[in-house]
DNA sequence: ACTTTGTGTTAGTTGCTACTTTCGTAAGCA
DNA sequence: TGCTTACGAAAGTAGCAACTAACACAAAGT
């Protein structure tokens, strides 16, 4: 999966909020909408979008849905920025020593 | 600043393909534009986001403009999103310690 | 002074997205 | 079989964001 999903679900404020939630303890659909002043289907779709990301898991039991944070989905974010980070600095380091060497 | 504005920024497939250019090298505002198909006036309102994110800076030589990637910027979010990921593995260690502990 | 070059700014349009309201559905209970 | 609970899905709306076209402006050349 390309990285755009998961950096434009994370932009979201109400959604890093409710990953912040289900980051502590997997909670059901309407526990995470009662944290919040908006509908609760409008939390569904925000849930849906995180899921999309792969950056919650949905456990069905009964009626209810629990959601909780999958850290992989995260990882794939950091691994990325990481990577596009460190190139950066390659990048500087090279030309200070071509600096340097001149 | 928080990281919203940040995520948000490069949460954009245009903006992430502008700081990836601008972390190759130094560029002009009319060179970064003769790489995407769009207007240069639109490439220049997201280097202005990228600005006020902290992704880029800014150096005025003559008439030019020229823009280059600020790892800084990138490794406020690296930083964050470490946070939030270690934070959420510290959880399911003690989750699997609660789990062999019974 | 005049023109050209390189760029940001503004106004207006289109398209997306977060939201609400209403409806549909599956599971549990009387 | 109803009735309730706990949801998601669909449709419609409001606001924002990405874009274009036209304008403004400063620096450098002629």
């Amino acid at each position: 999966m390309s990285v755009s999903p998961v950096l434009s679900a994370i932009a979201e404020p109400r959604r890093l909020a409710i990953l912040a939630l289900v980051k502590e303890s997997e909670l059901s659909s309407g526990e995470i909408a009662s944290h919040f002043a908006v509908t609760r289907p409008a939390i569904s779709q925000h849930l849906g979008v995180l899921k999309a990301a792969g950056l919650v898991a949905e456990r069905r039991v009964g009626t209810k849905r629990f959601y909780r944070a999958r850290p992989q989905g995260l990882a794939e974010i950091r691994a990325f920025l990481e990577t596009f980070w460190d190139d950066s600095l390659q990048r500087l380091k090279r030309a200070a020593e071509a600096e340097e060497g001149r």
